[in-house]
DNA sequence: CCCTGATTCGC
DNA sequence: GCGAATCAGG
């Protein structure tokens, strides 16, 4: 990949928006973290204030002071729906799904509730929180990106919303 | 070990 | 100019 000029002011608006070398590199496809740091540097663009720290981490931290709002936090595990193409044949798993008791997952006021750090699909890794967020046909799609808690793919708070696992699934009286 | 940016230097 | 390798750090 060459730096076009339509790249480079992606990379600048990125670099600008605080996003760290890694998650730009990934957002521009085919170069390395490395590449983009160079580029920064070639292009005399003002390097972070504190090297070594992480920028997402910290507005991650920043933004978690919010006040979750309890609309959020509804019960909803027999009311989502299970995204599928149109006109497929409803699967035996799904049925089941429907048929789980509600859960109160409503978290006590006291729970952080992570925030999004917004990782596009190639910046997710073993342990990072792979809840999808947006519209995968729409340019500001992307996951949660936390940090995912061990054996699974979620965050604590978006594994709370996943469906639970088999082995735990309550089925409800009916 | 995960990650971060900074720097060096062969290409 | 480019970026992998490396360094220094959280």
């Amino acid at each position: 990949m060459n730096w076009t000029d339509e790249r480079v002011e992606k990379l600048k608006r990125l670099w600008a928006e605080g996003l760290s070398a890694s998650q730009i590199a990934a957002q521009l496809g085919g170069v390395s973290r490395n590449a983009v740091i160079g580029k920064v540097h070639r292009l005399s663009l003002p390097g972070r204030a504190k090297a070594g720290g992480s920028v997402a981490t910290t507005r991650t931290a920043k933004r978690t002071a919010t006040p979750p709002r309890a609309q959020n936090y509804a019960p909803r595990v027999t009311t989502r729906t299970v995204a599928r193409p149109a006109g497929a044949n409803m699967l035996k798993e799904e049925i089941e799904i429907e048929g789980i008791e509600e859960i109160d997952i409503a978290p006590a006021s006291n729970v952080v509730v992570p925030i999004s750090r917004r990782l596009a699909l190639t910046e997710l890794t073993e342990r990072t929180c792979k809840w999808p967020i947006g519209d995968p046909m729409k340019d500001d799609f992307h996951f949660c990106g936390c940090e995912s808690s061990d054996n699974s793919p979620y965050c604590n708070y978006h594994a709370k919303l996943a469906y639970q696992p088999i082995g735990d699934r309550r089925r409800s009286a009916r």
